[in-house]
DNA sequence: GGAGAGGCTTACT
DNA sequence: AAGTAAGCCTCTC
């Protein structure tokens, strides 16, 4: 029953992607946030994330959302981490050599409906 | 229809 | 700052 194509989860997809998309450039969110927002695990937003179709990833600055604290998790693959460092940086952001954001609180958008 | 394995996390130590 | 442990969801066979 993998209903991936229910009503439900076709709803939350849109949502995410759509709160992904309001976020200002030059700034960040993290997972939690919008998981938080949209009351559900974390977990999941980063699986529609990842699940992204090329055209929606195309459009949408899924680079602008990060782990927890504006850092960036080990779990994800070396080259991803590479290009969403690199798309930050071009938005001004300033990222640590290890996947650390510099100043957190200072790009931190906050998602809101 | 059911079971198993994996994952772009989080929080704690 | 890095590593480990726990917990939840989705996907695939």
């Amino acid at each position: 029953m993998a209903a991936a194509g229910s009503e439900a989860s076709e709803r939350l997809r849109a949502e995410v992607l759509r709160l992904v998309a309001l976020i200002p450039e030059g700034r960040f969110t993290t997972y939690g946030s919008i998981a938080f927002r949209l009351k559900v695990n974390p977990r999941r937003v980063a699986w529609f994330l990842a699940r992204l179709s090329p055209e929606e990833a195309g459009v949408l600055p899924w680079h602008r959302v990060v782990a927890a604290e504006g850092r960036i998790s080990r779990g994800m693959d070396p080259a991803l981490r590479a290009e969403q460092q690199e798309l930050l940086e071009a938005e001004g952001l300033e990222i640590d050599g290890k996947g650390f954001v510099l100043d957190p609180d200072r790009h931190f958008h906050a998602i809101r409906s």
